[in-house]
DNA sequence: ACGCGGCTTCTTTTT
DNA sequence: GAAGCCGCGT
């Protein structure tokens, strides 16, 4: 069977055109994923070698999988291509390269929080409040200046960005960045956003003119997600197909109205500029959609056609009408997530479908409790993605440190982390004197531990810090001989880490010891060489430090567990790519989905991406949908009672079934004054305690259930028996209900009363 | 030096 | 409802 006649017209166009620049706008469930696959199978098939072809996609599973699928069309050679994130290519691609640049090849990558540390340092050592400079809104204006190329000088020279500093009272940030910038490049470290932006520092400044060796090396570039680039890597992307003489063989693949992450910098300028940077630019669009039924595709675009500014285009289904979108109204956040966990039993039984058909997508992490314990207690397995990872716990993150500091002791914030765990007696005040000399004498934290001696402090403190410097002297011995898994092994046994967590005998405790066990064995697999990261295939470097510089680049979405039949649960965000038979969006309020934030800015392009994202959740289902929203929740450990989502408002009844907890329930706010909704909401709140009642609602046992039986159901209120089967625990009823129509319930999970 | 406990603030969204 | 920060007691 041909690849190529498994694609529609324009698909196989877009597939098949491969010289010079090609934009493919791909609208939700076009098959994106397909095109850009067939396009990399063709150009091998045409005979260009793997590895001049670059991918960049948007999460290293997308370029695994994407790899799996070329390898059926053109063999194992398809792992010679260059396919991952914007991140793992380039940081693969600094590590060859970093010298040129003042950079060692053993550069640490800072995450997060390692950055908002170092940010805090900067605040204090400049006598500024850390209340007013909080390190996380100082990370986010670095972070856009870096991904729109402003550099600390330009900073500094730009009126509109000094304005805007001085009117948010933070006056100083433009030293900070300066300071931060310095302190990252003495500490040998580079941020996440430096991995994109010191490899344009490298093409643009062009030390011993490796741009000319990338380019001649990339003679393919494609890029996945095109929306969601930023200036910055816009402009690496200039840096290696546009140039005089180059054959401009770039494609790009993309959807303005699925554009969401504007908040790190992602334009779809980019897309607009696209077109004027490169003249023979030919533009292919994908409008079909092969993903959902006719009532999720209306609704998605009845829904993104409130936003201005977009490129023209009909997504289209030829799948059935479907299923209309089930709106559900609960009283509580656990109320919601009860709902769901039972609407994902009723869907299975009725459509037979799969733990892993099934997504729970919310617009923040935290909603992800009460979901993750209303499964917990029907025993249905589920994966959360986001949120506290493996990596961040703190265990994870001491270990890391260890191997941080022996591939690279200039890395100062792992350094500070382990310094003193486990407690070896150098407490605060040695440190701060430490980080004191190493600023007069501009050496590393490192540098002074290791000449500590020749400085007066205490006799015990002088031991102290000699033990640990050669402590990490002979783990540093071992970096040339052991492998990344014999040395980690080694360290996390002689650094005492091991002896503190096997200390503490509770439950958490042992699981710590677990963890750290489970970090080790991922090591291992790195080494032999598994599949457990994206690059194993062709890194051959089993080093630690290649090790350290894979690893935190992995999000828990890239990372395939062995058994994937779960209940996904993740944000919007991380859903973006990704389609389930059946998908459950909640917490549909006001400040929540659109969030608190966007309301507030009173910015109409951050309630237009809202809404984009809103578009991406409701594509994401292929055959049911569920939308959900609750009058009440909790927030800080407060109850807070939202309105029901404008977004809600905004799809036509005509997709919509209203499914509330109780018949008379409607969308509050869908066509009624302002007023009324006042009233409305208010009339909920008192009717709360009526609802209390019913919580208290007493099942009857299964056996009164019966062909012919008056029932009322907790949500669908009464009800007549029309048959039963199934046997045992499997007991079915076939209930016509007053308002909501035929449903087949399982009885071993319904509440139901006999009248 | 170190750990504990009470205090505040915090929440978008991700690499 | 957690995580970081500060101050106090050992």
């Amino acid at each position: 069977m041909n690849y190529l006649d498994e694609l529609n017209d324009i698909q196989r166009k877009a597939v098949t055109h491969i010289h010079g620049p090609v934009l493919v706008i791909a609208g939700p469930g076009s098959g994106k994923t397909r095109v850009l696959t067939y396009r990399i199978a063709h150009l091998v098939k045409e005979g260009i070698p793997p590895w001049e072809i670059l991918a960049l996609t948007f999460t290293n599973k997308a370029a695994r999988e994407m790899k799996e699928r070329i390898t059926k069309v053109v063999g194992t050679k398809a792992n010679r291509i260059w396919a991952g994130t914007f991140h793992s290519i380039f940081a693969r691609i600094l590590r060859s390269e970093a010298t040129k640049i003042g950079y060692p090849a053993d550069f640490s990558i800072y995450d997060t929080s390692d950055t908002r540390s170092a940010i805090t340092e900067i605040v204090k050592s400049q006598g500024l409040d850390t209340k007013t400079y909080r390190a996380n809104m100082i990370y986010s204006k670095i972070s856009m200046a870096k991904n729109n190329l402003i550099n600390p000088i330009e900073y500094k020279n730009d009126g509109e960005r000094l304005l805007l500093d001085k009117q948010q009272k933070v006056p100083y940030v433009y030293k900070i960045y300066d300071l931060y910038v310095k302190k990252l490049q003495r500490a040998g470290a580079m941020d996440f956003d430096d991995l994109l932006y010191q490899m344009h520092r490298l093409l643009s400044e062009n030390p011993e003119n490796v741009v000319e060796k990338y380019r001649e090396k990339f003679k393919y570039v494609l890029v996945d997600e095109f929306q969601d680039t930023n200036q910055l890597q816009y402009s690496i992307i200039q840096h290696l197909v546009k140039y005089d003489g180059s054959p401009q063989n770039i494609c790009a693949v993309g959807d303005d109205a699925q554009s969401i992450y504007a908040f790190r910098g992602a334009t779809i300028q980019n897309i607009l500029d696209f077109e004027k940077d490169y003249p023979a630019l030919k533009i292919y669009k994908l409008e079909q959609n092969y993903r959902s039924t006719h009532h999720i595709v209306q609704a998605a675009n009845t829904v993104i056609s409130r936003n201005r500014r977009q490129l023209k285009k009909t997504i289209f289904t030829e799948k059935g009408e479907g299923q209309p979108i089930r709106v559900v109204r609960a009283m509580s956040d656990n109320e919601e997530a009860r709902h769901v966990v039972e609407s994902i039993l009723e869907q299975q039984h009725r459509k037979h479908y799969k733990h892993e058909d099934f997504a729970i997508l919310y617009r923040t992490n935290a909603q992800s409790r009460v979901f993750e314990e209303s499964l917990k207690r029907r025993r249905i397995p589920y994966k959360i993605y986001g949120g506290m990872s493996f990596y961040d716990r703190k265990e994870i993150k001491d270990c890391l440190a260890y191997l941080r500091v022996v591939v690279n002791p200039r890395d100062e914030e792992a350094l500070k982390r382990i310094i003193n765990y486990p407690a070896r007696a150098i407490g605060a005040t040695t440190i701060e004197k430490l980080t004191q000399i190493a600023a007069q004498q501009s050496w590393s934290l490192w540098e002074v531990i290791k000449r500590a001696h020749t400085l007066n402090f205490a006799k015990r403190t002088s031991k102290a810090l000699r033990e640990f410097a050669s402590m990490i002297g002979l783990f540093q011995e071992k970096l040339a001989t052991d492998n990344a898994y014999d040395l980690a092994s080694y360290v996390v046994r002689m650094s005492g880490i091991l002896k503190d967590l096997r200390k503490d005998k509770t439950t958490e405790g042992q699981s710590r010891v677990e963890n750290v066990q489970e970090l080790l064995d991922g090591i291992k697999s790195f080494v032999d060489n598994d599949e457990i990261l994206e690059q194993a295939a062709h890194v051959e470097d089993k080093s630690l430090t290649s090790y350290l510089q894979n690893v935190i680049l992995l999000t828990d979405l890239d990372t395939d567990e062995e058994n994937t039949n779960r209940v996904k649960l993740m944000s919007v965000h991380s859903a973006k790519g990704l389609e389930f038979k059946s998908v459950f969006i909640v917490g549909l309020e006001e400040n929540l989905f659109p969030s608190l934030m966007s309301i507030k800015s009173n910015d109409r392009n951050a309630i237009d991406e809202e809404r984009r994202l809103f578009y991406v959740a409701i594509t994401r289902a292929e055959e049911e949908l569920t939308l959900l929203y609750s009058t009440s929740r909790y927030r800080f450990g407060k109850m807070v009672y939202n309105n029901t989502s404008r977004f809600l408002e905004e799809i036509s009844p005509k997709n919509l079934q209203m499914d509330g907890t109780r018949s008379s329930a409607r969308i509050s706010g869908a066509g009624m004054s302002k007023q009324a909704v006042m009233r409305k909401s208010f009339a909920r709140k008192t009717s709360n305690s009526t609802y209390k009642k019913s919580s208290s609602f007493q099942p009857s046992p299964i056996q009164k259930i019966v062909t012919g039986a008056n029932i009322i159901h907790e949500r669908f209120g009464p009800g007549k028996v029309i048959s039963m089967d199934g046997s045992g625990m499997d007991k079915i009823a076939t209930i016509l209900f007053d308002q909501a129509g035929e449903k087949r319930i399982l009885l071993k999970y319904a509440k139901i009363q006999v009248k």
